[in-house]
This record gives C-alpha cells, sequence and structure tokens, in this order.
DNA sequence: CAGTGGTCGTTCAAATCTGAACAACAGCTG
DNA sequence: CAGCTGTTGTTCAGATTTGAACGACCACTG
C-alpha cells in the first residue's frame, strides 16, 4: 500500500457536499413520488426509461443497467409495477431465458400525470439553481465517474 | 398548477449524469466498506462525524442529521456500532432525553485503519478526475442545493 | 405548581435492498 | 449432438430503511 492520500481542504469540501446533496435529494424525491403516485424512485425510473424504449418494452437486465439497481431489486419493483397494471412482462421472442417488460397505457398516462411535479423538484432543487457552465461542466464530470465505475465494475 | 417546464437536453443530461453516478458510487462504497471492515456507509461516516466531534460525541438528533439518515436508521445502525465496540452510548448530562454517541478508541482504530482505501476510492472515481475548478464549481452548487433542501424539509 | 406544546430517542411492522443459490437457457467447441 | 462455460431472471434469507406510534422529558405559560 503506497502513502495515504487524505483530501485537503477543497477536496473533502466537495465530497460532503455531493454526498450529503444526494442523500437529501435522493430522500425528498422519494418522499414525493410516494405521495403523489404511490411510487418509489426506481419504480419512477423504470416507467421512464420504459416509455423512452422502442416499442416501450425492454430487457431485465438492460433495466437492471439503467436504473442503477441489482437484479433482484428490479424483479421485486417490477412486480410491484405489473400488480399495478403499469407494466406487463413478455417472454423474449429471441432468448426463451429472457424478460422483456412493457410499459402499457395505463403506466404511460400515470407517467404524463406524476412527471411534471416531479421535474419540478428536479428543478427547484437542482436545475434552476445550476447555470449552464455548470451544468455542463457536473454532466462531463458526473459521466467521466459514470464510465470509470462501469468500466471496472 | 402552471405549464409544466419540460428539462432540455442540456438540463436532462445533467440530471441523469448526477443521479447515475451518485448511485453507482454509492454502491461502489457499500461494497467496499463491508467487504474491508463490515461496515455499512453510514455506519463509516457516522465514525467520520464522532471523530471530528469534540470530545468524539455527538447527539443522536445531531448525527442524523450530519450523515442524513432517519432517527431510526440511527438508532439502528449506531446499536451495531455499539454491539461491535466502536460506539458507546452515554445519557446526555445537560438533557436527560437525550443520548450521546461516542466513538471508543476501538472505533479511532478502526477509522484509521479503513479511511487510506475509502478515500481512495473516493479520489479514483470523483476527486481525481475533476480540475480545482469543477472542484468548486460543484461544492458551490451542490451547497445552494442542500440549503435549500434544509429550508424547506 | 399544573398544564401545554414540542423535542428526543426508541420500538415496531411493513417495505425494500443485497448477495448467494438456483434452474433454465444460449453459445460455442469438439 | 454431447459437453462446457456464461448469462438470465427468480427466489430466498437476512440486513436495512421508513414512518408512525410511543413514553419520557424539556421549556414555557398562567
Amino acid at each position: 500500500m503506497t502513502q495515504p492520500r487524505w483530501l485537503d481542504q477543497t477536496e473533502m469540501a466537495a465530497w460532503r457536499a455531493f454526498l450529503t446533496t444526494s442523500h437529501l435529494l435522493e430522500r425528498r424525491i422519494e418522499e414525493h413520488l410516494k405521495a403523489a403516485a404511490g411510487l418509489t424512485h426506481p419504480q419512477y425510473e423504470i416507467l421512464v426509461r420504459l416509455a423512452e424504449a422502442p416499442g416501450r418494452r425492454l430487457r431485465m437486465t438492460e433495466l437492471a443497467r439503467d436504473v442503477v439497481v441489482s437484479k433482484s431489486a428490479l424483479t421485486y419493483q417490477v412486480g410491484g409495477l405489473e400488480k399495478a397494471g403499469l407494466v406487463e412482462r413478455l417472454t423474449c421472442p429471441s432468448d426463451d431465458r429472457g424478460v422483456l417488460a412493457r410499459l402499457t397505457s395505463a403506466g404511460a398516462d400515470l407517467l404524463e400525470r406524476v412527471a411534471p411535479a416531479h421535474l419540478e423538484i428536479v428543478r427547484d432543487y437542482l436545475v434552476d439553481r445550476l447555470s449552464r457552465a455548470e451544468l455542463l461542466a457536473m454532466t462531463t464530470a458526473m459521466r467521466r465517474t459514470e464510465e470509470a465505475l462501469r468500466a471496472s465494475g
């Protein structure tokens, strides 16, 4: 092991601000989605990804990767969405092991109804508080980290 | 309700990058701490906050606020730390309702042993990938959001 | 001092997440 | 086609989180 490299004041402040804020924002979003639509945040993100996908359907594995959730958590959350009639499961025609999750029209309707208030939160607390330059800087920085994490994980 | 204001491409990219990366990084950290020291991430943060506090002790409520965790989750996590001898509970002298969590020397030792590898992850995946200007920009941006969330929550 | 409203930390049930184990299947090699 | 290795999604047990309910206590008011 090499010499430990501590974080200096600037670095530590940045890291803590990031950590604290991401947790606070996550809490707020979770609270809102549950109250407004009875959805968890992962469930909301599942609906979003499906709504954007061609044919409104995606493989479970791809969905899990997109939403950043474990396979078992995805099974659990899709189970809830299916019970609520917002998503349905199809067997994948090209791979008998595979399962396709497809957004139902009820799911699309719910998403359209809930999205505005959700995005309003994202705006009020994050997006509208950043300048255009800050938005771009954050995007590239976050993507560098994402790429590194995905490459090694 | 006013007109829904969708996010444009730049805004949406920034928000998704932030969301995805924070989840990925959280997963990685959790995985490392569990393997290296049998700690959850909240538990690690509890140890850090206590180590910095005067007298290595803090009120439960303040700890919960700092670590951004619910009161009941804090009770649970401190319970585990106490069982492992890393933290001990004292009744607060100035307030009989209150409980002080105090870092034990075993807790301080464990923290010193685990911190370097933990910080190495924070470095490798986030801090070292940001320029000094980006670090500062992120800090102020995150703090603006944190302040807004705390003020309204 | 009794009364009131608020705070503190814990407990409990329910919801959710994780990781390992598993059966079924895909893709390739011989 | 048999055999092997890797992937897919689910299941299960255990760990963790949440929110509501609760008893104990504080601070203040009359």
